[in-house]
RNA sequence: GGGCGUAUAGCUCAGUAGGUUAGAGCGCUUCUCUGAUAAGGAAGAGGUCCCUGGUUCGAAUCCAGGUACGCCCA
């Protein structure tokens, strides 16, 4: 280093600050990739590669984004770059999703109305209009997150669910299920917003589920004189069915009471009064004082009639019986179910299995209807307490009683639902469930449990697809209808332009309330088809993306051939019955297969206490404070790698900490340290390769981890899993810079420029650039950084002179591999790509690992590990120099410990290693039995054969067993059991004078005995080490050179003396006094408890030559 | 209420044909190293492997039942 001639030339790399700002490094990359277009340059680059088709599951721009949304938004951007470095054309188009009851209840919210009554006063096409502009509110904040998050997404691009287009193609999907004849208007009973006026789909409904306790009630309803006769055989008896339910207000539409025809009943007798119940139910019902008079099945009591609870409404049909229902229980209430078709899913069912009447008191702002005349106009659940009243004063309450229960309530307005019987239109996806099962058997799911576990279930038990929305704010359903009956489905605007009575407007917007002014002539009765007024579940918009993102099939054809289906979706688990379920239906009903081939579903992202995010707890970590604070990549490197994808991940700021400290500082510090140093030696990457079989032992492992690192992300990535090869990228950085870089601090440091420091260079950077790469789809900000100045910027550079390390400038091909992207066949004519995610994904070469290196490192490694455990149990410390380790390892990992025994040494600080062939040499033993080997074959005599191994001589058998004799154990039952070596595990004890560790076979005896020698060797250390903190203190540079003046106790004058040459050249002295008193800067330490003076002065640096 | 998933150190997570002393990182304590590092090294404290029962010579691991949390469905 002090050689000045190799000083010439001039830096070929910018020297990166250990400090970093990462938020910085963020902007001015985002800046790089904007002004250079890199995104497009990485899809042009690749326009001949087979294409890789993502699919993005479209957001909705009415809310501002989250960390969840920041944590698939990731996920969705690590495998096209990874796709693309493979040579994949990946284009990215971006979506939104923009219609849906959220935006209309978010435009009544700010408009400060409530419900569809006041929304039509508002007028229609108003409220749709401010729907449209409310959609894309956030668009700025999503479109930010998605850049500062390094999403490569075609945001100039996107699909909107809202244009015509999209909404043409989404008739056209429609009008092919339709000609099917899968569509159709069905009357179930379903979950409605009697607020909203709606119904709800199921994945909304199950949004809003809460516990509530609510009265219940038990009433009478009192049997027919007939009936009550056949039930206890004697005339004039009255007797009364025991009936619960919780939700009161139905009984006024109340038809018959269901009983489960093989329970028990009983007819008990309490307080003078005659019931009848499920046996079970006795006791918990009428308490202890009840006498069951007798019991019988429950079909005994089927067509038994009774009197109804309410007379408002008068069924046009038979009516108030008792009917025989599977799902009745015993689980709660009385075992006789009360029985209103219009209000309950297994009440219509059995209504219309029984051919009873439907009766409804109820209107669809869920009130009660006029000839309610007690409760008319009332909301019925704020009717339960009056209904109450009234059958107590009639009589007919038997009693009263709180009930815990999960009851849905509006997921937006938080309106209690009612079950509700309504026509509604619906595609019956149950008529294709096979084909259903047998797309999602295509697909390959991340985790592999959904497929057959939570989603095949789902589609195993599927139900018909409710479509319909009695909304504003939506695709319309494309559905006229005529008086007469007849309707009909439109597929496209052409066809409605031809079927119109009147020509629409040229511009006609296809939103309502304009296309509802759009009528049709009959075909059948030449009448006038009106629109049917529902809107159709945003769902069903998402899921037709495949299709309507490009405005297929009217346009695009082609396009949408070569992008059907995706080969990679990833959205969090909640989408399974939502996108996962939309896309898989209409893409098996259309074309018969899953829009997709393989899907990652993720796992929600909970606060550090483990509970969900949400404003209302407060526990809400937006994005940017992460992105602000400490970057993109630390956001994108924690997400990847904490754990599993589809676990939930507790997620807080001192956890990204953590990663940035751990990964991305160790990795900058590395490249900070190849930048200072390169710089320094004015290393040329161009220079001639030292062929890597000529490079030390330390480069040869390090290049080998580096391929086996290749080979484990490459195939990790092919696998979608990003979490094990992620942290085995951070395990590698973790080897490069603390055991690479540390362990070859002196090759860099040294002041000869030989080979062995260019092949430390060459290797240190082709290990950075490559890690580089393979960080790219991973943290994309400090790949491209450490790319760009490693690679681009150094060959851009103007490589001055014949730097001293190029020896030879000649074009050196750079590799083998065959390049499909932007690298050239290298050298130095070729450009290197601009950017890192240009560039193609590193190739393994399998001849590059060499095994026995490998395992060679890892033996010594384990040995220093071992040596180190025992010189800080020993108390000595490592600048101390120590006379000899002894060491034992199995045979077949002696020759590698006789390879590394410098690293050892070195590492240790100890002059001498011996390999001793037996660890007899260095130990006392203890035996145990075997358990893997000896449970199997003795069963319940093991711990006998323990407590005789405890008792035997350990040394005699060790001797024994290794020589190959049997070792004989009588045991209590007279039996002898023979054992081998390997029926025997060995434990050893320290031997006396050494200290000692051991682990798995090995043994390391590190001598601490310090004679005088040694003693004058550790204290020139402390010196030297004092006079660099000192060097360090005084603010020197690396490379300054200096004067040194030491004030030094007398047994120190002489020590500094004899040792005068290495303490100048440690601490790039030009001299050295022991004067004491002189230097600019000085400084007073103690060194081996006496005090010492240090002064120096700076004279210069190692260069001769500055630079600018 | 049903289905799926999760539960291991204070925290974040590993842990497979069931095996002896259950690991790593962070945090804490002590010591140490260092002219790249916000680092590194060693030791220590810290565990009811959610609970109960079962299978087994032996269970964090397999089985059954529960509990808590999350998601999905009701």
């Amino acid at each position: 280093m002090s050689d000045a001639q190799h000083a010439a030339g001039r830096p070929h790399f910018r020297e990166v600050p250990a400090q970093i700002d990462f938020p910085g490094l963020d902007a001015r990359i985002l800046d790089f990739w904007r002004t250079e277009r890199i995104f497009e340059k990485s899809l042009t680059l690749r326009r001949d590669g087979p294409v890789f088709v993502f699919y993005e599951g479209p957001p909705t721009a009415n809310g501002r984004p989250g960390v969840h949304h920041a944590l698939s938004r990731v996920f969705k951007d690590i495998f096209p770059r990874y796709k693309t470095m493979r040579g994949f054309r990946v284009p990215r188009k971006a979506g939104w999703d923009c219609h849906g009851l959220p935006v209309e209840l978010e435009v009544e919210r700010r408009l400060g109305i409530d419900g569809k009554e006041q929304i039509e006063e508002y007028g229609v096409a108003e409220f749709n209009r401010r729907c449209r502009e409310s959609v894309f509110t956030y668009l700025k904040d999503w479109d930010r997150l998605t850049e500062r998050i390094g999403f490569w997404i075609d945001l100039d691009d996107a699909y909107r669910t809202l244009t015509n287009d999209y909404i043409e193609s989404v008739w056209h999907l429609l009008r092919q299920i339709a000609d099917k004849g899968l569509l159709y208007e069905g009357f179930k009973v379903v979950p409605y917003c009697p607020r909203c006026g709606t119904a709800i789909s199921s994945h909304e409904v199950s949004q809003g589920y809460k516990d509530v306790t609510e009265p219940s009630i038990y009433v009478r309803f009192p049997l027919s004189a007939e009936s009550a006769e056949r039930l206890t055989g004697v005339p004039g008896t009255e007797v009364a069915l025991a009936v619960w339910t919780t939700t009161p207000w139905t009984l006024v539409s109340n038809v018959a009471a269901a009983v489960h025809p093989e329970i028990d009943y009983a007819l008990v007798e309490s307080r003078g009064e005659w019931f009848v119940l499920a046996a079970d139910l006795v006791e918990t019902v009428l308490g202890g004082g009840a006498h069951v008079e007798k019991t019988f099945p429950g079909r005994l009591l089927l067509g038994c009639d009774y009197r109804a609870p309410f007379g408002f409404l008068t069924p046009e049909k038979r009516a108030h019986v008792v009917i025989a229902g599977d799902f009745v229980t015993t689980t709660d209430g009385t075992g006789i179910v009360h029985i209103a078709p219009a209000f309950g899913e297994d009440d219509m069912k059995v209504g219309l299995e029984n051919g009873l009447p439907v009766l409804n008191a109820v209107d669809l702002q869920g009130r009660f209807i006029d000839v309610v005349t007690p409760w008319a106009g009332r909301f019925v659940k704020d009717a339960d307490p009056l209904i109450t009243e009234d059958l107590k004063a009639r009589g007919l309450l038997l009693g009263v009683e709180p009930y815990e229960h999960s009851y849905p309530f509006c997921w937006r307005c938080d309106t209690p639902l009612l079950y509700y019987s309504k026509p509604t239109w619906y595609i019956r996806t149950t008529a294709v469930r096979d084909d259903l099962l047998a797309a999602n058997e295509a697909v390959t799911w991340y985790p592999e449990n959904i497929k057959h576990g939570r989603f095949g279930d789902w589609l195993a038990n599927n139900i018909d697809w409710a479509l319909g929305r009695d909304r504003y704010w939506g695709t319309p359903l494309p559905v006229w209808r005529c008086a007469c009956g007849e309707w009909h489905c439109i597929g496209s605007v052409a066809e409605l332009r031809e079927l119109a009575e009147t020509p629409p407007p040229d511009d006609l917007e296809l939103h309502r309330p304009y296309i509802d002014e759009v009528t049709l002539r009959c075909p059948s009765c030449g009448g006038a088809m009106t629109r049917v007024p529902e809107v159709i579940d945003a769902w069903f918009d998402s899921g037709s993306m495949p299709f309507a993102q490009w405005h297929y099939p009217f346009e695009n054809v082609e396009t949408f051939r070569e992008r059907f289906p995706a080969d990679f979706i990833a959205e969090a688990i909640d989408q399974t019955r939502g996108w996962f379920y939309s896309l898989l239906a209409i893409a098996t009903l259309i074309e018969r297969r899953s829009s997709y081939k393989r899907v990652l579903c993720l796992g929600h992202i909970l606060d550090a206490d483990g509970q969900k995010m949400s404003k209302s707890r407060g526990n809400v970590v937006l994005p940017d404070t992460i992105l602000d604070k400490q970057g993109a990549d630390a956001f994108r490197w924690y997400l990847f790698t904490v754990s599993s994808p589809w676990y939930p991940r507790r997620f807080s700021e001192a956890a990204v900490d953590e990663v940035v400290r751990k990964f991305l500082l160790t990795l900058w510090n590395t490249y900070s340290f190849f930048t200072v140093y390169a710089n320094i030696d004015r290393f040329d990457p161009s220079a001639e390769k030292v062929p890597p079989a000529e490079r030390p032992l330390l480069d040869r492992w390090l290049l080998g981890e580096l391929d086996r690192l290749i080979r484990v992300v490459t195939d990790g990535l092919e696998d979608y899993d990003v979490t094990n090869s992620g942290r085995a990228i951070q395990a590698f950085v973790d080897d490069l810079s603390n055991w690479y870089v540390r362990r070859s601090r002196r090759r860099f440091w040294k002041s000869s420029h030989d080979r062995d420091k260019l092949a430390a260079y060459q290797t240190l950077h082709e290990c950075l650039v490559t890690v580089a790469k393979l960080l790219a789809p991973y943290t994309p900000f400090i790949a491209e950084e450490i790319y760009r100045n490693l690679v681009v910027e150094a060959a851009a550079g103007p490589s001055a002179g014949p730097g001293d390390m190029a020896a030879v400038d000649a074009a050196v091909p750079a590799g083998d591999q065959i390049s499909t992207g932007a690298e050239a066949p290298a050298g130095r004519a070729a450009a290197p790509p601009e950017s890192v995610h240009l560039c193609d994904w590193p190739q393994a070469d399998p001849q590059a690992i060499d095994e026995d290196v490998l395992s060679s490192m890892a033996v010594a490694r384990r040995v220093v590990e071992l040596g180190r455990a025992a010189r800080n149990a020993a108390a000595v410390k490592n600048r101390q120099p120590l006379a000899e380790v002894v060491v034992h390892v199995p045979a077949t990992e002696r020759q590698a410990l006789l390879d590394l025994q410098d690293t050892v040494l070195d590492e240790l600080n100890v002059k001498r290693l011996r390999a001793v062939d037996s660890e007899e040499e260095l130990v006392g033993f203890r035996l145990k039995p075997n358990l893997r080997v000896l449970g199997p074959r003795l069963g319940k005599a093991v711990p006998q054969v323990a407590a005789a191994l405890q008792a035997a001589d350990a040394r005699a058998a060790v001797s024994a067993l290794r020589a190959g004799e049997h070792l004989s154990i009588g045991l209590d039952d007279g039996a002898t059991v023979e054992l081998a070596v390997d029926d025997v595990l060995v434990e050893t004890e320290p031997l006396e004078g050494y200290r000692l560790e051991q682990d798995g076979g090995r043994t390391v005896a590190l001598c601490v005995q310090i004679d005088d020698g040694l003693r004058e060797e550790g204290l020139v250390r402390e010196l030297i080490h004092a006079v660099q903190l000192a060097r360090k203190n005084a603010g020197l540079r690396i490379e300054d050179t200096i004067d040194l003046d030491l004030d030094l106790p007398a047994d120190l004058c002489d020590l500094a003396e004899r040792h005068d040459s290495l303490i100048r050249s440690e601490t790039l002295a030009s001299s050295l006094s022991i004067s004491g008193g002189g230097g600019r800067y000085r400084e007073q330490v103690r060194v081996d408890g006496q005090d010492v003076g240090i002064g120096l002065t700076a004279t210069g640096t190692i260069f001769t030559v500055t630079y600018g």
